[in-house]
DNA sequence: AAGGATGGCGTCAACGTTGACGTAAGTCAA
DNA sequence: TTGACTTACGTCAACGTTGACGCCATCCTT
């Protein structure tokens, strides 16, 4: 790209040391109204944008914030990019967005670019595994917010959904409404969200009402597909099965999609919830009742914790866990 | 953020001048074997990486790539965005990402900022309307590519799919299947895009099978709620509509949402294609019949357009198009 | 043996900006 | 009137890197 006009080009025209147009510029004051009149006449004049490149050379800010996420495609992260896209650029920063393909190796090349590029922090939905390797990062004094999941490490933040008391709602939910043969079709990726979803929902049996019998558990791939098949293992063991938690809506659907190729009736034979509340979820049919992620809320939260960070870089910000909502659907 | 390991301090471990080690780092040629691999183990060892800011302030190449869309959430967007950050990353450059949220001044704004950062060049789903300003940054130097919309500016590349041909296809599948009584929901946003569809909608009637009538065009919103409105719309005028074409998938679902709870049958009472084959469609129920883009491919022609037109900044290339495909499923 | 080419470095300046500091003129208090 | 302070600038160096160029061995050619 051609260069533009730049700070000396601008002192040229008014007359002025460039020193002076950038303290106009950056309004750090030490000039008089008629110097910074002509100034920005000149700016205008000559379309001046400051160089980022140079300006973040030496004050060692970029005005970026990298974005890790797992995979664009992922239904549940575009309105969570969207957030933190406008969200960071209230405060003037652009985002470097990257995908880490949920892979370690892939997470640490994107994290090197990141490096070089000198952003001023990452916001990460880590790859599974990746805890220690993002602790790395946020040691050697990156500002990094992990999101989506909870770490209890220095210097690294944290903001995610309480999606224990999410799996509590669903299970609580098929209960009240009468099931009593309920299983859960769970992801088989060992990260922590997975496991504390079970937990949720192994703990809304602890008191069960009367007639309710012990929960299935089938642990599949996180995808429509998956959720097929884990609807299909689960009626194999339990034909009679009247109720099911998906640990996300992708899966949900495609158990919806199975029970309904199988001859079950959704929501009279079995009834459905799923879990993250995307999109599509509303516009299924039927319905899909799920738990709902506040995705801008987690978007604002996570900008405004990475800022505290960049700010405040030896600030020790606590794990953000946010609540969750039941939303009742027809496939319940 | 702290700063790594410079040049400078590679040198200093090795004994030789920092000139030399950019000369490994980079690969130039000039140095001995025994130097090489001496370098490269001190670079391994304080984790150096180069400072693209400092690189791309003299080579005038930051590594970056704008990427603006008009709205992330846009269900045909993250697949789009995906593709284009793996090609991008394949030729070693990052993505900064911005959306332009459909309008001409956030992408002015969106522009001016990516330009700060010295971008190499920008793919941009452009606003409404705002040919005229991409068609200026062109002209200044800026290597721009418009996806999704086909525009015949000098300096400026597009690619695009043949949405005609695809308007075309799905009135000729509805005239096939034997729908005589059809209509279009169209976009009431005003793009070259929105006119091109309607006119292969209508260039499928220009030699109609017996019986065939006069199609009917409502344009609305295109959302749900927009696609719902348009069936209701269009059946005020003729409730014996058979068929629909609407705008993009989106709409078709509110179309056929609104058509089931009017007490319409799809595909047993009116048939129902849409437009993009965005993931959700084949999960619906009854699955959308749609028309395909090879959202891949386009990501792939997009990233290597601009790659040549930052290579060869006076090449002139040809608006590409690229061909669609229906995709029949339950909906007709 | 002289001349030229080549390999393997180093030196210096520049990219565009800001931090640190200097300075001349003006203001104000004692 | 003097000294201290303030305002409104300017000067210089530095950020980390690369382009341009220079230099000194070494090697080849004739």
């Amino acid at each position: 790209m051609p260069r533009g006009a730049t700070l000396r080009d601008v002192a040229d025209r008014v007359g002025v040391s460039p020193r002076t147009v950038s303290r106009v510029v950056n309004d750090e004051g030490g000039f008089s109204e008629v110097t910074r009149v002509r100034v920005l006449e000149a700016v205008e004049d000559l379309g001046y944008q400051p160089n980022m490149l140079a300006r973040g050379l030496i004050t060692h800010r970029s005005g970026t914030v990298g974005l890790v996420g797992v995979d664009m495609t992922d239904p549940f992260f575009p309105a969570m990019a969207e957030g933190i896209q406008n969200a960071a650029r209230e405060t003037g920063r652009t985002i470097f967005f990257a995908s880490n393909d949920g892979d370690s190796q892939r997470q640490a090349e994107v994290f090197r670019s990141l490096w070089s590029h000198a952003v001023d922090g990452v916001i990460v939905f880590p790859a599974p595994g990746t805890i220690d390797q993002l602790a790395g990062y946020a040691r050697r004094g990156m500002p990094l917010v992990v999101v989506d999941d909870i770490v209890e490490f220095p210097n690294l933040a944290s903001v995610s959904f309480d999606l224990e008391d999410g799996a509590v709602q669903a299970a609580q939910h098929l209960l009240a409404t009468g099931r009593r043969r309920i299983g859960m079709i769970g992801s088989e990726i060992t990260v922590p969200r997975t496991r504390r979803r079970e937990r949720g929902f192994y703990q809304a049996f602890e008191s069960p009402p009367v007639g309710a019998e012990l929960p299935e558990l089938v642990r599949v791939q996180p995808t429509v597909s998956g959720g097929a098949a884990g609807l299909q293992k689960l009626l194999e063991r339990r034909p009679d099965l009247d109720g099911i938690f998906a640990y996300n809506d992708l899966m949900a659907v495609g158990a919806m999609r199975a029970a309904q190729a199988s001859g079950y009736r959704v929501p009279d034979d079995i009834a459905i919830v799923g879990c993250n509340d995307i999109e599509m979820s509303a516009l299924l049919n039927p319905g899909l009742t799920t738990i709902r992620l506040d995705r801008p809320r987690l978007s604002a939260e996570a900008i405004r914790v990475l800022h505290e960070l960049i700010e405040e870089p030896t600030s020790n910000p606590t794990p953000l866990v946010l609540p969750v909502e039941l939303v009742i659907r027809e496939s319940t």
